[in-house]
DNA sequence: TAGTTGGGTTTTTTT
DNA sequence: AACCCAACTA
């Protein structure tokens, strides 16, 4: 009995040929994370390989956490060794290294979109770009575009001849890259393009990682886009030991430059590949398979596959039809505690999925009524909301004084009675010396034009320096507390007694719990480290599993991930397909939605229901839609098509898919329907959230983060701190938000915490 | 310099 | 509906 006994034909022959180039398609739910981490197992194990020489990329961290763990579970030893990691991290890493040959300091700070915003304003600015005809947001699209392509600044230049909207972009491109470059700082695309562009230019470099990364497995290959795949090429061009995985169908990243032919001319590029097709799916029953199948038919250009399960049918598909949003969303929350009530489900068996973010309101909004615990994924990354932004521009300027982004952030925030003007005059200096920002505050004094305001800036750059002086002692914990203390920044929130200051000052806590966190887990955790690593994490790393909660997340997000019951909601033309894809005249676009489909039908396990509401509200103007042609093209016959009952009415009605205006559901007016609801009356109905929440602000925080109460211990308790060990209490007094406790530990001696975050238990 | 207000804008998806 | 920005006022 081996472990490669329980795969099925295909599945074994994914994980036995090591050698040469492979591509497996791999339909949805067909195990393909399975063979991946069997065959690593079988690398190490059976062909010796050495775990130092094999490379995993997926397309998050969550995947690759979980891929590290499985095959950590079934290798004996040496899976330590695997480098299992995203694109970026991996670029990251190697450019950490050898960044310095392409001319950028190693601790080079990583812009987020936010960042890449107010660099193209900037810049916008100088060349006088009129940025009503040409959006700073198509500027930073098509710079993205060009570097997925790996189109540098000059090429764009060449390609631009003749067309004058180009040739502003072309000259904008070049700025940024520039500005960039001044700053130290790379964007999400010149990680893999510098990258690329090292490896092109440093043969030693090549051939160093060539020599290491025997074996290269590519998970969710249909979403890389040119530059990855020349960073893989280049990569495998020693060996040719590649196995990339993937499904064209769910390819639904083409707006972030995923180019479909990298599966599609796979074996053009590698005529001497092994295709593998895994179509067994494993996950779903046969009427959930018949509705992604009946969907996906309808695109042309796709590689031939036909998933089958020998599961039985179960259940019909649902469709419930809806007059507006709010009866949708009291649908979906009703529906699944219903479930619960009957033990179908559990909360963590189901997942909510939307086209748009925005969706997530209403539904959130119900589930805090309904007291069901939920997480919504994305929306704002925790770490783009302003205070985090702010705090971790205090860290950047501390980390890398050449960040001149980070430095203006913060130069006046809390307010210091430093201006635009001042600014504006640092910064010609800065320019005329052609030093950083940060380095002409220091020369303050020499800068003639300021007049008093130097006496203001000293100080800031006074702090700044102790900070960097005192790190040399003391760790993040201590770091990110003294530049609150100091810099009084809670206060400010505190002292501004709004309703928004006390999610804000609650997102601080946890942003300090996350550093305490951060300095757990690494061994010798440094400042560099954790700003790189809040960098890049996406929103679904952070997503637990077994806390039992209901997600509530896009389609996108939801891709890699299975519930044995699943809602669609904004089942509508409009909606789902977008408008922009229905108005767009290039018909790859619907395909691209069509696929987002099938991903979304495809998670399901058990059940799946799909919602529709007659009207919506969106962007303040009340649409009305027809139903999802997506939802017209799944078979009649795998669908059971009801309105809910009205309240009178003793059982559910069935009406036909064609006439929703047939039904006799007469709604309430909306606005009677549901109030809409301020924040402060959601507050006594808290239930989702918790540490490590990436819920919307204010409305689910979480359990964890509820200050205030007095804690079970008193002075003269023993207590246990996650970190420092064991203690006595010594002191314990009411805080302006929450009781400070001050700790003897035994081994780490005096600490003084909050009481919500330092989580202390008495023993 | 800081705070307010009114007007204009909004890609849908994100590493 | 919500956000962002520019202009205006204190």
């Amino acid at each position: 009995m081996s472990i490669y006994d329980t795969l099925n034909e295909q599945q074994k022959k994914g994980v036995f040929t090591a050698q040469g180039p492979v591509l497996i398609l791999a339909g949805a739910g067909s195990g393909k994370t399975r063979v991946l981490t069997h065959r690593i197992a079988y690398l190490i194990d059976e062909l010796g390989v050495n775990g130092w020489n094999i490379m995993a990329i997926t397309f998050t961290n969550k995947a690759a956490g979980e891929m590290k763990e499985r095959v950590a579970d079934i290798v004996g030893m040496g899976s330590e060794s695997i480098w299992v990691t995203t694109f970026h991290s991996t670029c990251v890493r190697i450019l950490r290294r050898y960044g310095d040959r392409l001319g950028y300091d190693n601790n080079f700070t990583i812009y987020d979109s936010d960042d890449q915003k107010t660099v193209i304003k900037d810049i916008c600015k100088r060349l006088q770009i009129d940025t009503k005809t040409l959006k700073e947001r198509s500027i930073l699209s098509a710079i993205s575009s060009a570097k997925d392509e790996l189109i540098s600044p000059e090429e764009f230049g060449l390609n631009a001849i003749g067309d004058y909207r180009k040739q502003r972009i072309a000259q904008a491109y070049k700025e940024y890259q520039a500005a960039l470059k001044k700053s130290n700082a790379m964007d999400f695309d010149d990680l893999i393009m510098n990258t690329v562009e090292l490896f092109k230019t440093d043969k030693e470099v090549l051939e160093g990682y060539q020599k290491r990364f025997k074996y290269i497995m590519v998970d969710e290959y249909q979403d890389t886009n040119t530059a990855q795949f020349e960073l893989i090429r280049l990569l495998a061009d020693a060996h040719h030991n590649l196995c990339v995985v993937g499904d064209d169908d769910q390819s639904i990243y083409k707006f972030r430059g995923a180019n479909i032919r990298n599966i599609l001319d796979f074996e053009k590029v590698y005529p001497e590949a092994e295709v593998i097709r895994l179509e067994q799916n494993y996950r779903s029953t046969q009427n959930v398979l018949d509705a992604a199948n009946g969907v996906i038919r309808n695109n042309k250009g796709r590689k031939r596959k036909t998933l089958w399960t020998d599961k039985g049918e179960g259940n019909l598909i649902h469709f419930r039809q809806f007059d507006n949003a709010y009866e949708e969303a009291e649908f979906v929350a009703g529906d699944v505690a219903r479930k619960k009530r009957k033990g179908q489900a559990d909360y963590g068996d189901c997942a909510v999925l939307f086209r748009t973010n925005a969706q997530a309101r209403l539904l959130e909004e119900r589930f805090v009524v309904e007291g069901i615990p939920y997480n919504v994924v994305g929306g704002t990354n925790f770490y783009a909301r302003r205070e985090i932004k702010d705090l971790l521009a205090y860290l950047k300027t501390i980390d890398n004084g050449r960040d001149d982004l980070a430095v203006k952030r913060i130069i006046n925030v809390p307010k210091r009675g430093i201006g635009a003007a001042t600014i504006a005059k640092v910064q010609d200096y800065a320019d005329m010396h052609e030093i950083s920002f940060y380095d002409a505050l220091r020369q303050a004094d020499a800068i003639a034009s300021i007049g008093k305001s130097t006496a203001k800036l000293k100080p800031f750059v006074n702090m700044i320096q102790a900070f960097r002086s005192k790190l040399e002692f003391y760790g993040l914990e201590d770091l990110i507390k003294d530049i609150i203390e100091t810099t009084g920044y809670v206060e400010e929130l505190e002292a501004a007694d709004d309703e928004e200051a006390g999610s804000r000052i609650e997102n601080i806590d946890e942003l300090i719990s996350k550093i305490v966190a951060f300095e757990e887990i690494r061994d010798h955790p440094s400042l560099g480290e954790f700003l790189e690593e809040v960098a890049l994490v996406a929103d679904i790393d952070n997503v637990e599993n077994g806390n039992n909660k209901v997600l509530l997340m896009t389609l996108h997000s939801a891709k890699g991930l299975e519930f044995s019951h699943v809602y669609l909601t904004g089942m509508e033309d409009g909606i789902f397909p977008s408008y922009m894809t229905i108005a767009s005249d290039d018909p790859d676009e619907i395909e691209e939605e069509r696929r987002l489909a099938y991903v979304g039908i495809t998670r399901a396990r058990e059940d799946l229901t799909l919602c529709y509401a007659k009207m919506r509200m969106i962007r303040g103007e009340t649409q009305m839609n027809a139903i999802s042609r997506f939802v017209k093209e799944i078979p009649t016959e795998l669908m059971d098509n009801r309105v809910p009952a009205p309240k009178h009415c003793p059982a559910d009605m069935t009406i036909p898919i064609n006439e929703p205006s047939g039904q006799p559901y007469k709604a309430r007016p909306v606005a009677t329907l549901m109030p809409k609801r301020t924040a402060a009356e959601n507050k006594p109905f808290i239930a989702g959230g918790g540490i490590g929440s990436l819920s919307a602000a204010g409305i689910s925080k979480g359990i964890g983060a509820v200050t205030g109460g007095k804690p079970d211990y008193d002075i003269g308790d023993r207590v246990k701190h996650v970190k420092y060990g064991e203690g006595t209490v010594t002191d314990l007094e009411p805080g302006p938000r929450d009781y400070k406790v001050t700790v003897d530990f035994d081994d780490a001696g005096q600490k003084i915490m909050y009481a919500a975050f330092a989580k202390l238990v008495k023993f």
